[in-house]
DNA sequence: AAGAGGCCCTGATAGC
DNA sequence: TGCTATCAGGGCCTCT
């Protein structure tokens, strides 16, 4: 479900209400996640308390009092909401302010503070929750992902070194999170469309110019979509249940058959599989 | 080694 | 109405 700006707005919404609480306790209603939850889970999270929540990439890191950390992914479909609970019914699905009510069919994991409690939704169960040592296992865990947009490290010459013998498509580049961690689905197609080349082109066909475009809009995509609270396409809420807008800025995505915004292109917004992922673009504008 | 494709899983929607 | 097929903000694993 979400990309790096939806989790970015996560950690910020989630971050202001959680830091320097302690978990009081923990219930696990379904331990299957994508990586199965240890039965020591419950035991290593009560009586902590959260320091900071972090991010790198589409996960989300806790930082906890006793120096370990609680690394979270939502996958595809992973929802996290922050929920009163009062004296009367303890398990009440009344969110904060915007979400009235909860579906607790997927309510998988929920920890709670001494007011409020964290429910991690997720129907798919792509998404996972994983306790890593210290700082050092943590480090080791993140070492095969490719920088993010915001990185030095990602720029006109990284992405050039990278493309330049492959015969692998752009758009896949932009998937493959080894290379740049951080663009997921949505914003493969947005970023390919604004640096106007076709997303099937071959990544050593691609020219420094080109590797500066994708360079800059990858950030100013994301930026932008962060600033916007993030895309909520089918139901990608913060913490307390605010809805993002940048779907309404898409140019491309979920927008096939439409015309394309670039003012005097005639072209028509195709839709494509690329490596098993819909694709969005222009064929008249991205070259 | 690079790259394509399958698979993990459930739910919503489209099409018959 | 009720079935079946397809698709969905991700990532990992296997096969060629």
């Amino acid at each position: 479900m979400p990309e790096l700006p939806e989790v970015e707005i996560i950690r910020q919404s989630l971050n202001k209400k959680i830091i320097q609480k302690t978990i009081k306790k923990v219930i696990v209603r379904n331990r299957n996640l994508r990586i199965k939850l240890p039965q020591n889970f419950e035991k290593i999270l009560e009586n902590q308390i959260i320091l900071d929540v972090d991010r790198f990439s589409k996960y989300l890191i806790l930082f906890l009092s006793k120096k370990n950390k609680l690394l979270i992914h939502l996958g595809m479909s992973g929802t996290i909401h922050l929920l009163k609970h009062n004296k009367k019914n303890f398990l009440t699905n009344t969110s904060f302010y915007n979400s009235p009510k909860l579906p607790d069919k997927h309510n998988h994991i929920e920890i709670f503070f001494d007011k409020f409690r964290l429910v991690y939704n997720d129907p798919r169960r792509f998404g996972f929750f994983e306790i890593i040592k210290d700082q050092k296992s943590l480090k080791k865990r993140f070492e095969k992902l490719g920088p993010e947009p915001f990185d030095s490290k990602f720029n006109m010459n990284y992405i050039y070194d990278n493309l330049k013998d492959k015969k692998k498509n752009v758009k896949s580049f932009l998937l493959d999170q080894n290379f740049i961690s951080g663009i997921g689905n949505i914003y493969a197609s947005e970023i390919l469309y604004l640096s106007k080349i076709n997303p099937i082109k071959e990544g050593k066909s691609i020219n420094k110019t080109e590797c500066k475009k994708i360079f800059k809009n990858s950030k100013l995509v994301l930026l932008n979509a962060i600033k916007r609270g993030g895309s909520s396409i089918r139901d990608f809420k913060d913490v307390l249940g605010n809805k993002g807008s940048f779907q309404n800025n898409f140019k491309v995505y979920q927008r096939e058959g439409q015309k394309c915004k670039r003012v005097d292109c005639k072209g028509l917004i195709q839709k494509k599989n690329i490596s098993n992922r819909s694709t969005f673009f222009c064929s008249f504008c991205q070259k």
